[in-house]
RNA sequence: GGAGAGGUGGCCGAGUGGUUGAAGGCACUCGCCUCGAAAGCGAGCAAGGGCUUGCGUCCUUCGGGGGUUCGAAUCCCCCCCUCUCCGCCA
């Protein structure tokens, strides 16, 4: 949710940052619809305040003895009138609510103004694509040699899209799990653990509601949400709070499953761990003042940076173009990392300032000073990481020859010794 | 799922139809007092929104939504949440 007040009194530059997002979006609609609105407020309030006022004659001249059925007839005319302002009010302000709901975030100044994706800017590379001198092997292919899915048993349980990690992939992914939670934990963020269904207004704070919901696995009987990342449960965590200024930043890290049912994505090139309707993930989580909020932007990349270091694994960063962001966001920076079986970078982390467009919408706010005015706080979020598709590029990019996988150092202590996946000698 | 109790301002807590946005207390802010502080005394202290250059003024809000009424924190209905007991269950 945009400033409605800083869009009326900017239109102009609203429309060019909006543009710069969505070349459909057309400001106008929604700021005539705005005037329309206020307009229909002061009729109806200034109906409202003549009946209250008129309420308020009747015990004056109840305790006078005066009759009152001429006041009466008077206030239940008026009353009719302020019924019909109302309902015209409310009307306006639910299709205003409706479409301002539907916009996106402003990017910010530093954001390339573009449409086209291709033009993401790559601020940081770090390491070297792997090189093999012997055939590479594909995920897949190496799972099979390793023994670590079962999709089709995933399928018979659930759907495609539902892997199921066997032996010792089970064991390697609870193991980065553990190293990424404990890795934010030392780096200041508190571990919280959430639930992965969420109602429909923690839907909205993060901007995932209305316009998404398709995109959403929807439990209908209780009208819940499971959440495609722990950043919509972790946006819903402080909703309608007033915090105190001393207690910003607030840092969370939480790990999930984050479902997305990926309605229209198709998944031939993606096969294997790619894209699925399940996967887990580690999220790092921010609350600050709108002051230091870039600041913080730069700490959640660099941490997700760091995990991606310790893994050892080939990425770069990009900062994506203005036409690339998510609709909450006002600035993204995406950490891909270098799959050899794709022959592509993919992301694993994306960490996102979404200024007071979050907080907007949850109505989180925070107070600098006893007595002053509540202001948003600025909400981040950023993957720290996604372990489905660094599980991929860990048994791409450290294969041997044989099909088997050397695994980095930093993991060696979550695994009680184990430093490799072997091939199996018995099938 | 069944029975009961409850949900009021930053917190505690009064309030069963008429200037109650809400007594009282705590916390907080300012002033007096004091060398200074505490105590004491006095004053202030909800959020959102409309109109207004401003002073200000009006509207809404006592878990949420509907209803009754000229008028609802107070009465009625539905829902949500918390607590206790019972049932069921990982």
């Amino acid at each position: 949710m945009l400033d409605i007040k800083w869009l009326r009194e900017n239109p102009s530059i609203a429309q060019e940052a909006l543009k710069s997002r969505d070349d459909g979006i057309d400001l106008a609609p929604l700021l005539e619809l705005e005037r329309h609105r206020r307009e229909a407020i002061t009729q109806a309030e200034s109906l409202k305040s003549e009946q209250n006022r008129l309420s308020r004659e009747i015990p004056e001249l109840k305790k006078k003895g005066e009759p009152v059925e001429e006041l009466l007839s008077r206030i239940s005319e008026i009353k009719g009138q302020v019924e019909e302002a109302l309902n015209l009010q409310k009307s306006l302000d639910d299709r205003f609510q409706e479409m301002a709901l539907a916009l996106p975030n402003i990017p910010h100044e530093s954001v390339p103004r573009s449409l086209r994706k291709e033009d993401n800017q790559v601020v940081k590379e770090w390491g070297a694509p792997p090189q093999f001198s012997f055939p590479m092997r594909h995920h897949l292919e190496l799972g099979e040699i390793l023994g670590l899915f079962d999709f089709e048993r995933g399928s018979r349980i659930s759907g495609s899209g539902f892997p199921i990690y066997r032996g010792p992939l089970a064991r390697v992914e609870r193991a980065l799990l553990n190293f990424l939670l404990d890795q934010n934990s030392d780096a200041g963020f508190e571990v919280i653990g959430l639930p992965y269904l969420v109602n429909r207004e923690t839907g909205i704070t993060s901007g995932q509601l209305p316009k998404f919901i398709d995109q959403m696995y929807h439990v209908t009987e209780d009208d819940l949400f499971l959440i495609p990342t722990a950043e919509i449960a972790l946006g819903g965590f402080h909703r309608n709070e007033i915090l105190q200024e001393s207690d910003l930043p607030l840092r969370y890290t939480a790990y999930t499953a984050c479902f997305r049912r990926e309605a229209g994505t198709y998944g031939i090139e993606e096969r294997g761990l790619v894209r699925t309707h399940q996967f887990n993930k580690v999220e790092l989580f921010s609350l600050t003042s709108p002051e230091s909020s870039y600041e913080e932007l730069e700490r959640l990349r660099r941490q997700a940076e760091t995990l991606v270091e310790k893994l050892g694994l080939h990425y770069r960063t990009t900062l994506l173009v203005s036409g690339d962001l998510s609709q909450g966001s006002s600035k993204t920076y995406d950490i891909e990392v270098w799959l050899p079986g794709q022959n592509r970078y993919y992301e694993v982390s994306s960490c996102s300032n979404c200024e007071a467009y979050q907080a907007r919408r949850g109505n989180i706010r925070f107070r600098r000073k006893e007595g002053e005015k509540p202001e948003f706080v600025h909400t981040l979020n950023g993957s720290a990481l996604a372990t489905s598709r660094l599980m991929v590029a860990l048994l791409e990019c450290n294969q041997r020859e044989d099909g088997g996988v050397n695994l980095p150092e930093a993991l060696h202590g979550y695994l009680g010794g184990m430093k490799s996946l072997e091939p199996q000698l018995t099938s």
